[in-house]
DNA sequence: CTCATTTACGTAAACGATTAAGTAAATCTT
DNA sequence: AAGATTTACTTAATCGTTTACGTAAATGAG
């Protein structure tokens, strides 16, 4: 590997100088600056991160705080085109993205003695317990974060717009002539605490009743217990003529029961998603649903997280939201 | 940050004493090594990743080279499953994991050059394109590679049995009693070369006969193309009865084309899949499919990326096979 | 009891970069 | 032209480890 010495001596200068040329510092000489980054190239010479982040204190790179409670989340479509948008812009911006967990080795550490360990200028926490010990202590530590979908208190946080969403999604709905909407919603987040109380409140704000029973409880990327709750909406006495579903994929399960009762979509039942995941939109019919904009997200997950690494005075923390796009698909009956 | 030195200071010892007692190095008294570690342990000592990188040239960080040519294969639950697996293997060997791209910053860097500059242990290639320039030059460095699901002479590579996977699978629907079988198989790749060739010899091996029309190409993970070799395989003068898709995703394609023409599955025609991705295991009729071990596969990767870096001299490049898992699944009916 | 060996620790250089402070020469000022 | 300033570089310290080597004391051998 060679090093700033190699080109120093080649150069007849000393490694200062030959810093501050490729640095592009002003107190070098035109000529010699130009001289010395030609003879840098021609060497091959690439800076060595180890040293450059022992004496500034600086790595570029990131980490994200990315834990798989399932072992599947990585698999959901949603989180992985997220971290992929991240990535990207992370790169353009010239940090590289490490992934950040808390048993590396034998040894046990805490997220936040694993940041420090590396030295990562800042970290993204995509999807993980936003209750546990572990999680809190790096969010107050003096790291720069920015937390996606959860709101932690003077932190940055990138959100996708559920509340607008949901409400988009329920418009549609009823302007399609629907009145008997049914939501099937998953396990208890913050996202999802959004996601209901948007839910009663448009259809309060439209004028529409929602019986107790049309509100049921599922799991996200969760199937079978999406058909669960499908079968227990069919079974009512006064059963619904739309139901959201969690999310796209949990749908899957819901279309499996309307099958089964050979109810066809939309001419008999209609239904909604959430996501707008590429399977969404290949189905048959394709899949009324809100796309999140996970590219947007991920993008301005890692601007904010890099501004406030390199401009930590003006930098402010602030909920960041990020809008849907409603896909009408054709998974919604038009009533007459 | 407290380093070696707070704590030589704190004991009453050098730092070159600390260094080794929190090595474990044998040139230290018992009493004071254990002194030294509950100290350090106390002041919340954590090594400085970047010295130590500097300092021995290695840094306990595997690099993945993961190219997303259509913005979309991060989505694919196959590498990102495998990607979940090799991570979580490395961190259980003390190793980070991050991604290596070719253009951090605005300048741009050769995948070889990102990794020098990163000096990654190690670096596996999990999906890219084997053949550009920039991917053999990494291949043929001094850096240790591990690929997957593509040979590089000489180097070690984790393949996911494809030959037995697709023997399996047409065993199967022979079994069941089929003798019509096509095959829709994804774009050229080695992979792909060899799914082709397993199926011709098992078919011979079984005495089935493949009309040169029974196989087309279509896209992995593209459903629009499957749907039009379907249609092609559907208006044959004499069409197959069972229909082999490139992969689980892409037959939600060819599902809708099967549904258009009222084709019941099983009944009225026999469909498999490849992968066993989630989806396939929870429509209806769940998909006759054969499972790769994502599992195994991340898991072997990352051992065997980690023996080649700790051992150089005794570890030996060499292909690492691992089975499929037929999924039988309701999908091929039983021909009378 | 002496000399060789082992044990337990310290010294100091090194890894490759950054940067404050110093300095000699060149340029400017009046 | 003498002093003040600017320009273009060098010196040297530093970041936190690791490790070859040195050394004094303790232990061993004969």
């Amino acid at each position: 590997m060679v090093s700033m010495k190699d080109i120093s001596i080649k150069c007849g200068v000393s490694v200062a100088t030959v810093s501050k040329a490729l640095s592009g510092q002003s107190d070098i000489g035109k000529k010699t600056a130009l001289h010395i980054r030609k003879v840098a190239k021609e060497m091959g010479y690439l800076p060595n991160a180890a040293a450059r982040a022992l004496k500034t204190n600086r790595t570029n790179n990131l980490g994200v705080l990315f834990v798989d409670n399932m072992r599947s989340d990585l698999m959901h479509e949603y989180f992985s085109s997220l971290l992929n948008s991240f990535k990207a812009e992370a790169e353009q911006n010239g940090y590289d993205v490490t992934f950040i967990s808390n048993n590396i080795g034998q040894s046990t550490m805490s997220f936040l003695e694993h940041c420090r360990y590396r030295a990562v200028d800042g970290v993204v926490i995509v999807c993980a317990d936003f209750n546990a010990p572990d999680v809190i202590e790096l969010v107050q530590s003096e790291i720069p974060v920015v937390t996606i979908d959860h709101v932690f208190n003077e932190k940055t946080a990138i959100l996708s717009n559920n509340v607008q969403s949901i409400r988009d999604l329920v418009t549609y709905i009823t302007e399609q002539g629907h009145t008997k909407i049914a939501f099937i919603h998953g396990e208890d987040t913050s996202v999802t605490q959004k996601r209901i109380a948007s839910f009663y409140r448009t259809c309060q704000d439209l004028g529409i009743n929602v019986p107790e029973a049309y509100v049921k409880s599922a799991l996200y990327h969760n199937p079978a217990s999406s058909a669960a709750a499908t079968r227990e909406l069919l079974s009512l006495p006064d059963p619904p003529t739309c139901i959201m579903y969690p999310d796209d994929f949990s749908f899957m399960g819901g279309r499996n029961v309307l099958d089964e009762m050979e109810l066809k979509i939309p001419e008999d039942i209609s239904v909604t998603g959430f996501d707008g995941i590429y399977l969404s939109q290949v189905i048959q019919p394709v899949l009324t649903t809100v796309r999140q904009d996970t590219l947007s997200i991920g993008r301005e997950a890692a601007n904010r997280l890099i501004d406030s690494i390199e401009n930590p005075k003006t930098a402010v923390a602030e909920q960041v939201v990020i809008d849907g796009k409603l896909l009408p698909g054709q998974s919604v009956r038009q009533v007459t």
